[in-house]
DNA sequence: TCAATTCATTGATGATCGTCGATGAATATG
DNA sequence: CATATTCATCGACGATCATCAATGAATTGA
């Protein structure tokens, strides 16, 4: 057989076959894009300004408080809005983002289905 | 003075002053570094498998669950092991991994620190 | 209708990331 | 000591990312 051991060979003898990851592919692929999302200190800083307001805040106010350009800021929006991690809403000539509260209660959540069972 | 309108200038009436981000650039940068080393679906199934077994699993053992090659694995569980978030093992000639129980509590307060106030 | 303002989109650039093959260090065995 | 095995590291490559300057779309007001 092919399995048969040559000399010297260690083979399998690390431990006892591994359980396999129960976590499917696609919910990892899932888990990893929220993950990404929030793997860059400016978006964790303008969900951070968001959310210390109690009201929706324009992209002008946004940009006033992060020394880089108002385009990067608003790929950064759009990033955070595909997550659903903020909401927009339009006003006029103005667009509002506020955080999106139910995701505060998906951390836990997502942490205990990728470390527990 | 400089901060009179000219005419058709908008200005500053797309709201009242919002507040800054109450989070520090450096924390913001830390959780920024935890998110990142759970922004791959590879890495997310490392964790799931070695949470999904009680003992620690040894790297060879990892590998046959994953269609990507040794260097690959050993260059994710270096991250994972960077935050923390695997504890490492060596028995003679395997290096054994599993998971550091006390991040999973971690996650929800880092929520909690981004989310709320 | 025209000018001004806000914000999103585009295209480009330099940096970082995931993956690979090759190699090296450490350990075990004969 | 020589050989085999496990795992980490290195160098390279293509893909993705953060950022920018420039531009475009939508809205407002005169």
């Amino acid at each position: 057989m092919a399995s048969r051991k040559r000399k010297g060979e260690q083979g399998d003898d690390c431990c006892r076959t591994a359980a396999s990851p129960k976590l499917a592919k696609a919910r990892a692929r899932e888990y990893a894009g929220w993950f990404k999302a929030l793997a860059d200190p400016t978006r964790i800083r303008i969900l951070n300004l968001l959310a210390s307001n109690r009201e929706a805040v324009c992209v002008c106010d946004i940009v006033k408080h992060f020394p880089i350009g108002q385009p990067t800021i608003s790929h950064h929006l759009k990033i955070l809005r595909g997550c659903r991690f903020v909401l927009a809403e339009r006003r006029g000539t103005f667009m509002y983002y506020r955080v999106n509260g139910n995701c505060l209660g998906e951390f836990p959540n997502a942490a205990r289905l990728i470390m527990d069972v």
